[in-house]
DNA sequence: ATGACATGGACAGGAACCTGTCAATTCGAC
DNA sequence: GTCGAATTGACAGGTTCCTGTCCATGTCAT
């Protein structure tokens, strides 16, 4: 660390601060989650099919993860019976994951429980330091796409 | 997110760009120290012990982890000949992890591409945003950790 | 219509984290 | 010194993500 520039020093800080703070929000939706029988990568394909059904694959889309990442948690759901498989008229073998009535109501508790946590934590932090850190963190995410992007040459990803 | 208070959204915002800010970073990281043999999670590890011998529970201290994946890296890593165990005279059974000279080279080479990287990425953001948002993640981390400790009843955590 | 190409599901295997449990060791109170 | 608590390593098993591969399906240019 003693031979980084004052800025190198202030990103690697902010890249520390992010893994904490990453390490400790997926427990908190962990724990927010639990109660209705739920995880936090659980509750996040609920919720992104909440707006209606779609294909494991539209879903991974969604979430910036692999289809095949999805499919394993989506199959879980299922055979939890949160949510089920139905026809895509437009696909024959893509079929739609689709909220059950279990699944909605699960998600609705959650929602509930998160609700309620993100005003408690909003509330907690001043609002300008609070909108300073959603632009920096913002910004710093779309420089490292951009840096990261010339490289990226994966037809699966 | 329609129910969510101005506060309560604004933190979500938050929380889904450091969500997707660590994914990147994580990507970074991997890119970083691939050419040196390593991944994140190894090189942080490398770089826990590079001011001396640590035991396996006291790296994972350190890291913020269970001592069982901190574990499972160290092995691989000493599998790999980056690190070995070496006798503890503190402790009979607890042996120190420490840098070999092929670890060692492996974890200067990380460095080099990881301050040229920071210095990159840390002067491609205006000062006043990058600092703006250490300190509001940092907040967010503190707020967060005391939020989550009242029911953590863990011995092992 | 046919063939190239992108998309999607399925399966295999791996990385990095987790929890839970056990026995060995160390340490502190007494 | 001795006993109980805390620490540590080891092992088993689970979650969530990844990559790579295969084959079926849909799309589009020719």
């Amino acid at each position: 660390m003693s031979s980084l520039t004052k800025k190198a020093d202030a990103f690697t800080a902010l890249v520390l601060e992010v893994f904490q703070l990453n390490g400790l929000l997926l427990q908190a939706g962990d724990r927010l989650s639990a109660p209705a029988g739920l995880t936090s990568a659980r509750w996040q394909v609920l919720g992104v099919i909440d707006h209606g059904p779609a294909t494991v694959a539209a879903v991974a889309r969604t979430m910036g993860l692999k289809r095949q990442s999805v499919q394993q948690t989506a199959d879980a759901l299922a055979s939890d019976g949160f949510v089920e498989y139905v026809d895509n008229p437009h696909h024959q073998r893509a079929k739609c994951v689709s909220l059950t009535a279990s699944g909605r109501r699960a998600l609705r508790k959650v929602e509930q429980a998160h609700a309620a946590w993100a005003d408690r934590m909003g509330a907690s932090l001043a609002p300008g330091l609070l909108a300073a850190a959603v632009e920096g963190v913002r910004e710093a995410r779309l420089r490292l796409e951009k840096d990261l992007a010339p490289e990226e040459r994966s037809h699966e990803g």
